[in-house]
DNA sequence: ATCACAATACTTTTT
DNA sequence: GTATTGTGAT
């Protein structure tokens, strides 16, 4: 049989057994992925299940696309992230699979249909609002620590009523807690933990609903088990019931989610609650040398308490892995930039073959300053900071009062941005005249654009009041059209009419940026045209992954470790390996943790096919300071004789090629002479051609800004990006 | 009362 | 590099 080519003899067991329990443990590489799609197109072709009976569920949202791609080659349909239409298979998080079903279902629940979905800053937001109103100063008890506690409670499905406050943190985290949720239920809100806490509850108190969900979708497959959480594991025993056909495929070394409440243990538990389960190993690696998977095999063999794999590969032993020490963190980027030119430079590798993983995401700050200085374009995984901007959380916040004019911590934000003569002292009015009068913020405001018949007229001065009137009636013309009009013209309805472009854009470089970002979030929306509002809300909610928004093709990756799993690159860099950074030094003190830490240094280090460089900083700047650092204490594990310390990769380079392509490693020499000028038009190899609109000279380089064809403007270092004048 | 600017403190990892 | 808070000018 066709979907059976290609597989080795133990992804084919897994692939063709019969349903019912199985549990794949699959070391890194070892194919997973494919055995998860092959399944369910077997499932479908051998065993007559129809699509719509099966739902998959993933840790990412790009893992479910792959998994999408996947199916659909093998399969020709499956309908991905659209769990309950279609007939395709039901493939997405579990987290937009629950957001789905809470929607369909919300007339059972204590919010309505429209309810939108509080991210990381939202929910400080309200811890914050909800230390105040018990009195506590949020300066004090830090709103991101409460939280977490309050998040783990949920994600351990420990409901308020349940929740024992054994120290004075815990007691405030209590209170908290309670107002927390209160708070939530009046913004018509949940925040990610409550997805699956609401489809929990759901289940456990709607006996029929969960009889109805458990015909619809006998067969349940999932992806990265050793990541899920109490709620989800609760989630998917209730679904599955007794007798289930549940496929679940996981790797306990690559459990790098503990502090969200994954457990890994619940790969025992399964085992355990379902007694006839057949478990199948995956040990074959078709991603890495071996030189990699043996490097792995020390590190991660240090952890206790763990079944200890042996991970092989018919790839040979590949080259050795390398290890450098750098002075600081741009001199860290610098040696990643260089090493990427000369393996690209020599043919080893395309650009983006490459990827640059790191502990925290501040770190990627001096790699982007040294990419854009050195006009190489890169890839940029985590759109966390795309959407953590300011003026994309005010537009969205504007689209999300408008989807839902409860949400009042999307009120407050835009209330007055741009400013409009609403201040603190104004809010504050509005506020309590709601609350007195029962009703929200925004339905006050709505009231007020009645004009002469709003029965809150008269509670505002007349200054305050106009304002309020004014947004009022604005807010009232967005609503009335927001379902009918596309996205597109909804959002520059609301550009255009808060004149949010002359408030952003004041011409200086900064604004400029901020305004090509809200384009770009435009550019978004228009791919959500058809599917609409909530749609398009609830994936900006729940869509960080995304990697879309940097687009160069052939360009290296810059991701976190975490980000990294599920991916593989054939040249993989692993900065910072500074003992406070990999590992953190927040986990220091926690052997758990600190088995996390290695755990995540594993998954990077079988992320590299072919080649794997490890860099340092001596000296790192974090939190404004600089300070010295020590090696990772990981570093140590490494077998000595797979390891070389310095670079070879140095040895090999071109040097006529590498002084051509790099600068740092000259001395300062005297200025050079501008062979650009404004107007000229240039052709760029990557982004093609465009117009000098501005040339500088910096040390011994010409710095020309070029606006690109396709609205794209980059500041280029002249002895670098391999400008064509063609013409002046 | 509102707004612009400065000063301040914080920054692990993500759905 | 951001969110909150404080200050003085309008």
């Amino acid at each position: 049989m066709k979907l059976l080519e290609d597989l080795n003899s133990q992804q084919r067991e897994a692939v063709t057994i019969s349903p019912g329990p199985v549990l794949v443990l699959a070391g890194p590489g070892s194919g997973k992925t494919r055995v998860l799609a092959h399944r369910i197109a077997y499932l479908v072709d051998h065993f007559g299940v129809q699509p719509r009976e099966i739902m998959a569920m993933t840790f990412t949202n790009r893992a479910a696309r792959e998994m999408a791609g996947r199916v659909e080659q093998l399969l020709g349909k499956a309908d991905a992230l659209h769990p309950v239409s279609k007939g395709g298979v039901s493939l997405g998080t579990f987290h937009a699979l629950c957001a789905r079903l809470l929607r369909r279902e919300s007339d059972l629940l204590p919010f309505s249909r429209e309810f939108v979905i509080f991210n990381e800053s939202d929910q400080h937001t309200l811890v914050r609002q909800a230390l105040k109103e018990i009195n506590l100063d949020p300066k004090q008890v830090q709103p991101g620590k409460v939280h977490g506690i309050i998040s783990r409670a949920k994600n351990e499905l420990i409901e308020l009523e349940a929740f024992e406050a054994d120290t004075y943190f815990a007691e405030i985290a209590r209170r908290v807690y309670q107002r927390y949720q209160q708070l939530l239920l009046r913004n018509n809100a949940l925040d990610f933990d409550d997805l699956l806490l609401w489809a929990v509850r759901l289940f456990q108190e709607h006996d029929d609903l969960l009889a109805k969900y458990r015909r619809r979708y006998p067969h349940i497959l999932v992806d990265e088990f050793q990541d899920t959480n109490t709620a989800q594991y609760v989630l998917l025993r209730l679904l599955a019931g007794e007798e289930p056909d549940l496929f679940v495929v996981g790797d306990p070394d690559q459990s790098i989610y503990r502090w969200r409440g994954a457990d890994y243990r619940n790969v025992h538990r399964f085992k355990e609650e379902y007694p006839q389960v057949k478990v199948i190993l995956l040990e074959q690696n078709y991603r890495s040398t071996q030189t990699i998977l043996d490097a792995a095999m020390a590190i991660i063999d240090r952890n206790l308490g763990r079944q200890q794999k042996r991970l092989f590969t018919d790839r040979g032993t590949g080259v050795r892995i390398t290890f450098e020490e750098a002075y600081n963190e741009n001199d860290e980027a610098r040696l990643v930039i260089e090493t990427i030119a000369s393996l690209t430079y020599s043919g080893q590798v395309e650009p983006g073959g490459c990827a640059v993983m790191y502990r925290t995401n501040t770190q990627s700050r001096a790699l982007e300053e040294a990419f854009l200085k050195a006009g190489l374009p890169y890839r940029l995984v985590g759109a966390q900071r795309f959407y953590g901007r300011r003026e994309i959380k005010d537009l969205i916040a504007y689209l999300r009062l408008i989807h839902n004019p409860a949400d009042q911590v999307g009120l407050l934000r835009v209330l007055n941005t741009p400013p409009r003569g609403i201040g603190a002292k104004t809010v504050q009015t509005l506020l309590q005249t709601a609350s007195q009068a029962e009703l929200d913020p925004a339905e006050v405001l709505l009231d007020l654009a009645e004009g002469d018949r709003s029965q809150f007229a008269d509670g505002f001065t007349h200054r305050a009041g106009a304002a309020l009137t004014g947004f009022g009636r604005a807010l009232q013309g967005w609503i009335k059209v927001g379902n009918e009009l596309p996205l597109i013209s909804l959002i520059d309805r609301v550009l255009e009419e808060t004149g949010y472009r002359e408030y952003i854009d004041d011409g200086t470089e900064e604004g400029q940026d901020r305004w090509a970002n809200i384009l770009e979030l435009r550019g978004v929306a228009q791919e959500y045209q058809e599917m609409g509002l909530t749609i398009f809300l609830e994936h900006v909610a729940l869509v960080s992954d995304q990697d879309t928004l940097t687009d160069s093709q052939n360009a290296p990756t810059l991701l976190t470790l975490h980000a990294a799993k599920g991916l593989e690159f054939p040249v993989v860099f692993i900065i910072g390996l500074d003992d406070g950074v990999l590992p953190h030094r927040r986990s220091f003190d926690d052997p758990e943790a600190m088995a996390e830490e290695r755990r995540l240094f594993y998954v990077g280090i079988t992320r590299a096919q072919d080649r794997l460089i490890l860099l340092r900083a001596f000296r790192r700047r974090q939190a404004g300071v600089s300070s010295l650092s020590e090696p990772s204490r990981f570093v140590e594990d490494l077998p000595p004789d797979l390891v070389d310390g310095n670079l070879a990769t140095h040895q090999t380079w071109d040097q006529a090629s590498y002084q051509r392509q790099t600068r740092w490693d000259k001395e300062l020499t005297q200025p050079i002479e501008a062979r650009y000028q404004v107007g000229m038009r240039v052709h760029h190899p990557t982004f093609g051609e465009g117009i000098v609109t501005a040339t500088e000279i910096d040390l011994d380089d010409e710095v020309v800004t070029v606006a690109f064809e396709g609205d794209e403007t980059r500041h280029l270092a002249a002895s670098l990006a391999g400008l064509t004048i063609l013409d002046e």
